[in-house]
DNA sequence: GTCTATATCAAGATAGAC
DNA sequence: GTCTATCTTGATATAGAC
């Protein structure tokens, strides 16, 4: 169930940030800039800054959302019991595909975690270190695989015969095998 | 040994590249510009375009290069036999966090495949393959950690205690088990 | 092979009025 | 909360002279 709890943002913050993921999401991460935003408000750039101090504190709201977005599609995973590592994989790389922009943004550049809700990043490794058998390493690896295997997706950079499902297949069944 | 293919560039667009190669590696991809890639050469960045008709070109040219010292590297890991997955894990890893900006640059988006010198991407990726047993999705599967592991690290996304060592020792030994 | 001059474009951000 | 005007910076690329 989504708790909600309380925003963080002003509402006025919240409807800037919707718009900054529309943005990403619709024209990628070059466009993402603080005059589209605004154009998409229907405002002008500089108005921008009453509400964030500058792009990277933008950016951190569509981040936190995001690692906040991508937990609660893991906690929903495996229903019922505890999560495998199969269904965070799963969960993991669909939530890549429906966001590839948000996804970059994310998790393929330095993380400013100093700008970030606390606690949002944890909440969504908790389930993979959970489904990993609290082994860090293992999770780790995992975490590894997946990562590579969505952005080789992402770039485009399997040869265009290549059996994608085949290779998670084969990553993952490396990894749950005992 | 290094069999020295003749070299497809002029010898001055050889060295525009020697000099975009240390722009890259030592200020990072950011700093790739064709103004200060003229610079270092002590030119003007139109001068540039005399020998390559776009940033597009020198790039895939810095690409090229990284391939085949890539393949070379590969081709001389597990000495003497054929390699094993381990030992090119070991050298890519090591490629990887010798230039990490050349890394990304090569990898982490995507490739202008039709720019690049032909064949110099399959000669890299041929080791691999051989070492998986012939087997593409178990060479994808494993490429992919490797990558993931490799972005991971770079971008500094595992905690500050992490232990990187293990989590490479842990998934390579997901991979290499039978 | 290199130059100057320039076109074109666009980014983040600030000052100060309303 | 938004505006206009502006600053500052810097990118790729072309034209045409030397």
């Amino acid at each position: 169930m989504a708790s909600s709890a309380p925003d963080r943002l002003t509402p006025r913050a919240r409807e800037i940030v919707t718009a900054a993921r529309e943005v990403l999401e619709s024209e990628g991460l070059a466009a993402l800039t603080m005059r589209n935003v605004a154009a998409r408000l229907g405002i002008r750039a500089p108005s921008l800054y009453k509400h964030f101090p500058d792009k990277d504190a933008l950016e951190a709201a569509i981040i936190s959302d995001g690692f906040v977005e991508m937990a609660e599609e893991f906690e929903g995973a495996g229903d019922g019991g505890a999560a495998l590592l199969v269904d965070l994989a799963a969960a993991y790389r669909a939530f890549a595909r429906a966001h590839p922009h948000l996804y970059r943004l994310m998790t393929d550049q330095e993380l400013r975690r100093d700008l970030l809700v606390p606690g949002v990043e944890e909440r969504a490794a908790l389930p993979v270190y959970l489904a990993a058998g609290e082994n860090a390493d293992r999770a780790r690896a995992a975490w590894a695989f997946a990562h590579g295997m969505t952005m080789l997706e992402l770039t485009g950079r399997f040869p265009p015969g290549a059996d994608v499902e085949a290779a998670w297949d084969t990553g993952l069944r490396a990894f749950t095998a005992r």
